[in-house]
DNA sequence: GGTGTGACAACAA
DNA sequence: TTTGTTGCCACAC
């Protein structure tokens, strides 16, 4: 197992994390799984998505201030919109309250269910 | 090993 | 709020 892969697995078990009705931004998640400042490695992660298994809510990561990280034209941005709000969250214009609907994750349980 | 790229972040207008 | 610039760092060529 190389570090890269390790990466990607740590990104994809904190988005996993995710708890329904909640959403987190790519720095947020690259925080949360130990690799500080790694934004755009999340990004790179979720676009590799190893679609196998373990469903990934990867609709519930956004930028950091709350848009849709896609083209509010394409697909991929209304599939993600739809999915939310499936969850109770209220997209507006492509973007998401945070103040309202930002994951504001419990450490210890955290540390428990990822413990590197 | 150099170069370009990325579902980003922070900051400035 | 929106757009542009810059910094960032691992990855793929």
């Amino acid at each position: 197992m190389t570090k890269s892969e390790q990466s990607y697995q740590q990104i994809w078990q904190t988005v996993r994390l995710i708890p329904q009705g909640c959403v987190a931004s790519y720095g947020q998640i690259a925080d949360l799984a130990g690799l500080p400042g790694r934004a755009r490695l999340v990004g790179k992660a979720l676009g590799k998505l190893p679609d196998n298994q373990q469903p990934i809510p990867w609709y519930r990561v956004l930028r950091s201030n709350g848009q849709i990280a896609f083209d509010k034209h394409s697909e991929q941005a209304k599939t993600q919109t739809g999915l939310l709000q499936q969850e109770n969250v209220v997209v507006l214009n492509n973007r998401v309250k945070l103040k309202q609907f930002q994951w504001q994750p419990d450490l210890s349980e955290l540390l428990f269910k990822l413990s590197f």
